[in-house]
DNA sequence: AACCCTACCAAGCATTTGCTTGGTTTCGGG
DNA sequence: CCCGAAACCAAGCAAATGCTTGGTAGGGTT
């Protein structure tokens, strides 16, 4: 069943299912959170892809929704951080620009099941008071995009006549939906498709 | 069963929440489905918000499949003929492009329930026979966008270099995702959107 | 008055859901 | 050989879910 056991060490892999039990079982859930939706999955059906019981999935969590917490909250500090990085950088408005687009794809890239259930589960999660901080994400990102805009825009980067609120939504859609088709290893990488979106973004697609 | 058997009078109103009570419900149960998603809304919820008893829902419909059935199948008819409509057009792929963006958001203007089950909940429901024809609705409208964006290319109003299937997918993923953030009635109108949306997409947002 | 027809209620059934409880297996260290 | 910790099983409970069944209220037609 398991072949979890490693004798030596124990020392952390940090990559691929996860070194302990409980990470494989998080990764799992978090497969399963994002392939149907985090209501539509049941503790049974985790359960059954880790060839254990449901009940002896509370022998690791608490419950179901501890599950998403573990998966979503480590994931947006770390990309949260990156952005802040970016904001604190001494590159112009476009350079900025184009970096956050890239760590965005990136994360697509490296945590595709914690993007899709933050893309199709963080209304409903976020209506209770446990998940709040989604909101609060939501509202951060919002910051991101938006103050690098008006960067770009002040500083002559961009359109004065940009539409800075509407282009936000653009781009926030464009970059997090691609999680829905983009799938690592296959095809184009996360750069490549970094690349080309900016260059639509920037330069648009006409002649 | 049927209905629709109004001796005279009776004339449809075809607008707000409907005429007969099957439309209301109709109505109510897309608003739902929309707002939560198709699983995740019960038909106590639909009866709730009707003011029944969820077992009197069954007095107007079969299932509760059957009521987003009756809710896409027309939308997508009614959406498709336009697309059609622009393909068979004479104008030239620059202005096609255009329209099909238009066409696409005076859809979420107008039909915003309809867009966001499509969009939230055609993966799920496609994985049963009788919503083969999702998929099916899919392709179609892939081969829309793509025969569009081919002849652009071809005709030298979109740039030679030009990704099709990439392109294709960013323009569907902005496009139909507006459903989450668009209302009818509050800031920008739907052809505001659509012609701000073309800008960027044809032109970029640099200056 | 007799009749339908539409719209609904009241009650419930079988299944699914998240989660609980108490017991059992496995295995390395002492 | 015993111990303890980690991992799991077996069984079930209360609530929620889609749907069924048999009945009723009210209006219009004849």
């Amino acid at each position: 069943m398991s072949a979890a056991s490693t004798p030596e060490s124990e020392e952390p892999r940090t990559s691929g299912e996860g070194r302990t039990r409980r990470e494989q079982l998080l990764a799992i859930a978090g497969r399963l959170f994002a392939e149907k939706g985090f209501r539509n999955t049941t503790v049974r059906d985790i359960a059954d892809a880790a060839g254990i019981l449901s009940g002896s999935l509370y022998h690791h969590f608490d419950s179901k929704e501890s599950m998403v917490d573990e998966l979503l909250v480590p994931f947006q500090t770390e990309l949260f951080a990156k952005y802040d990085a970016i904001l604190a950088s001494e590159d112009d408005a476009r350079a900025k620009l184009e970096a956050a687009v890239r760590v965005s794809f990136e994360a697509i890239d490296q945590h595709p099941h914690e993007v899709a259930i933050f893309q199709n589960d963080a209304d409903h999660l976020g209506s209770f008071e446990r998940f709040g901080y989604l909101a609060e994400r939501n509202a951060q990102s919002r910051q991101v995009w938006v103050s690098l805009l008006e960067e770009g825009v002040r500083t002559g980067v961009l359109r004065p006549d940009l539409d800075v609120t509407l282009t936000y939504r653009f781009i926030r859609d464009t970059v997090w939906v691609a999680v829905r088709w983009y799938r690592a290893g296959k095809g184009l990488t996360h750069t490549d498709v970094a690349e080309a979106y900016v260059r639509i973004l920037l330069d648009g697609i006409a002649a």
